[in-house]
RNA sequence: GCCCAGGUAGCUCAGUUGGUAGAGCAGAGGACUGAAAAUCCUCGUGUCACUGGUUCGAUUCCGGUCCUGGGCA
């Protein structure tokens, strides 16, 4: 018997977290943030970090796990998830994963199998063997261990084409033909998988308007006291998260306050468009539009779907 | 009123030594399997302001008109 498991997903702005607690209430569930950004402490403003209030009294994992200056990754959010999946488990409640981190939830509902990798510095061997020799050295080294990923990754994608060729020094194995057994894994979890969607133009009209809020709740003192205690490496949270790494350069005098508005308000809506376009090929995915139903109908289109599945009675 | 510089894709502009035009940004679609709020790929026909003229042919040259800047009065 598979375990349930139900996961409200959507860009930014779309009101997966008022959701997800809706539906939590009713069916006794526990959610699980999956959003790359809420899980490091202090970073509140700017992510749009849920509040105590509006959690109504339902218990949230994996926000506020990190400290700014540290990374996180899909592998980290598997384990941090998997952990609180038993714990939920284990109280007799039901996990929801609520988030716009596609590929983080994509880690847990398909269970990818990111066999672990001992400490290396194969990745900064190769980023330099790239510093060194450029774009196509770096291409053709991929092509003669995984001339198959040489067809599906663009040679442009460096970060990707250097991963290749790590995961094959690391595991003596191509990335290709791992990714192609992945993809075949049918999720473990009887899986309840529900996205948000809303019409561009207004996903668009809201970011804006919530980035503006943001800045008058202080976004720009939340980024200073962070920027004068931890330093930013570049694989953070902090020097990486939208709203966080405009400010900071413009702290730095790359250019005027109101040029980092404009990229923040830019950056966070090309990330909104990324994310749906992440979530359409979910082939598991249930779309609910919100321009077309109330809270209370999202709310009871996904209770009718849960007694189907047999997650809710 | 006079002088100068402009009026070209939603925006900022490039360009055509005359053969109907192209970048960046905006926008759209897509990829992604240990960086994912990351990284990357693909997509550009628009009365080239309007109107006469020269020309086989004008967005490009010449004249006029209208607009927009700036300067002089």
């Amino acid at each position: 018997m598979k375990k349930p498991l139900i996961v409200i997903a959507g860009a930014t702005a779309t009101g997966k977290s008022a959701l997800a607690v809706n539906i939590a209430k009713i069916i006794g569930g526990e959610i699980i943030s999956a959003d790359s950004m809420q899980v490091y402490k202090y970073m509140d403003v700017g992510t749009a970090k849920i509040q105590e209030d509006e959690m109504e009294g339902i218990k949230h994992h994996l926000i506020d796990v990190l400290n700014p200056d540290e990374s996180c990754d899909a592998l980290t959010f598997q384990n941090l998830a998997l952990k609180a999946m038993d714990e939920i488990y284990a109280n007799g409640h039901i996990p929801i994963i609520a988030g716009g981190t596609g590929f983080y939830i994509q880690a847990v509902t398909r269970d990818i199998d990111f066999t672990s990798e001992e400490e290396n510095n194969k990745r900064e061997e190769i980023t330099k063997f790239y510093e060194e020799n450029g774009e196509d050295a770096l291409f053709e080294r991929l092509k003669s261990i995984d001339p198959e990923s040489t067809l599906i990754i663009p040679k442009q994608n460096i970060k990707r084409v250097i991963r290749a060729i790590e995961f094959y020094e690391v595991h003596g194995k191509k990335i290709s033909e791992h990714n192609k057994e992945q993809q075949a894994k049918e999720s473990p979890y009887n899986l309840a998988y529900f996205v948000i969607n809303r019409d561009r133009a207004s996903l668009y009209e809201t970011i804006d308007k919530r980035v503006d809020i943001m800045l008058e709740n202080g976004l720009l003192d939340e980024v200073k006291n962070l920027v004068s205690r931890y330093s930013p490496s570049s694989q953070s949270g902090l020097y990486n998260a939208i709203g966080y790494k405009e400010i900071i350069d413009y702290l730095n005098g790359e250019y005027d306050f109101d040029r980092a508005v404009y990229l923040i308000k830019q950056n966070s809506r090309h990330y909104a468009k990324r994310q749906v376009t992440f979530f359409k090929r979910e082939k598991d995915a249930i779309f609910l539009e919100k321009d077309k139903m109330t809270l209370d109908e999202m709310t009871q289109t996904i209770l009718t779907i849960l007694k189907e599945k047999d997650i809710y009675a």
